[in-house]
DNA sequence: GTCTATACGTTGATAGAC
DNA sequence: GTCTATCAACGTATAGAC
């Protein structure tokens, strides 16, 4: 099946993609989406039911995006400490903050059960690799999965914090931070 | 000065930090705010020059409340630790969110300097004060900033990620974690 | 101080021609 | 598939009467 290079449904879920992350999803409107696809509003209509159904295949295209990032440093070589400190200072542009987790101060986004889900799997899932990880070297008298939790809370609070700041440092001093915390629990031994 | 219990000026601030923290300023509407305030939208432009006169009104409000909840919990007797602990356990509706935090990912609140700065300036003091406290008692390996720092970034995270869940709870095991890993690196000594 | 009227753009969509 | 109307409601005010 021949089609353009990219064709008007890829440009619109991109363009989608782009506006949830920077604008949210009460912050996108559908003009601004066909502006930036260089659609119509006729396009949109035809290829999605409306607002709702494009953004849930953007959403889902961005959760999918971020487990996928995450397993390329989850499934490097080394200790489970040196696969969770690359995932954690993995290249990231701080201030604009992580496409999915932002979705969670939206209240349309919440209130949707079809575009919350994908928000809450991915975090799930996370919070699950980066628990099993730890489970392999962590100091026996803590608990994985809460210790996993803390460590995704300083990755989106870390978020928050640098664009707060408006400097992406702060997200590097709050990694920094926890590393600091977790260096003492984890065994060195290698895998 | 005799005036009403309540006024609509008072009112009017009042509404508005709800919605804000509901809702976000993006979501909010001047007609939403004067819904719920029980005022007219002469009374709103009476008292306000505008939507964004009245969120920095809010805005520093709940900011100046966010301060007033942590020092109360800060000041308190015990180790560092312990007012930490304090802080981070207090009671909270963690679904709700924190109310400055969430305002970080407005763009139209982030790209208002006089809108931004109060969310920067809560940010600065709470990682501040928290330093300083740290700075008495923690293991000399560790930076008390970096420190401070990963622990207001678990806060903030927390509540995203217990609102990804729809459940509380991940906010409680993201701060049992943070705790976890805090507490060997403190000395129990008292103050 | 508060009210109503008015205004002009945007939002999120539908209808029908091409 | 895409385009151009068209639409009712909403967003964010301003004007002027009371």
């Amino acid at each position: 099946m021949y089609t353009a290079v990219v064709d008007t449904r890829e440009r619109l879920i991109e363009s989608t993609r782009e506006l949830l992350w920077e604008r949210g999803y009460v912050g996108t409107s559908p003009k601004a989406i066909q502006a930036r696809a260089g659609a119509g509003q006729g396009s949109m209509y035809h290829h999605f039911s409306g607002k709702p159904d494009l953004a849930l295949a953007a959403i889902s295209r961005n959760a999918e995006e971020l487990r996928n990032r995450a397993e390329a440093a989850f499934s490097q070589r080394g200790t489970a400490l040196d696969r969770i400190t690359t995932y954690l200072r993995r290249e990231r542009d701080a201030l604009k903050g992580c496409p999915v987790g932002r979705l969670t101060q939206d209240p349309d986004v919440m209130a949707d059960e079809a575009l919350r889900k994908p928000v809450e799997v991915t975090f799930a899932w996370l919070t699950d690799r980066i628990a099993a990880l730890l489970a392999e070297d962590l100091d026996s008298r803590l608990d994985p999965r809460a210790t996993a939790t803390a460590l995704v809370a300083v990755l989106q609070g870390g978020y928050v914090l640098a664009r707060a700041a408006g400097s992406a440092d702060v997200y590097a001093h709050a990694i920094d931070g926890a590393l600091g915390l977790l260096a003492a629990h984890v065994s060195a031994e290698r895998n």
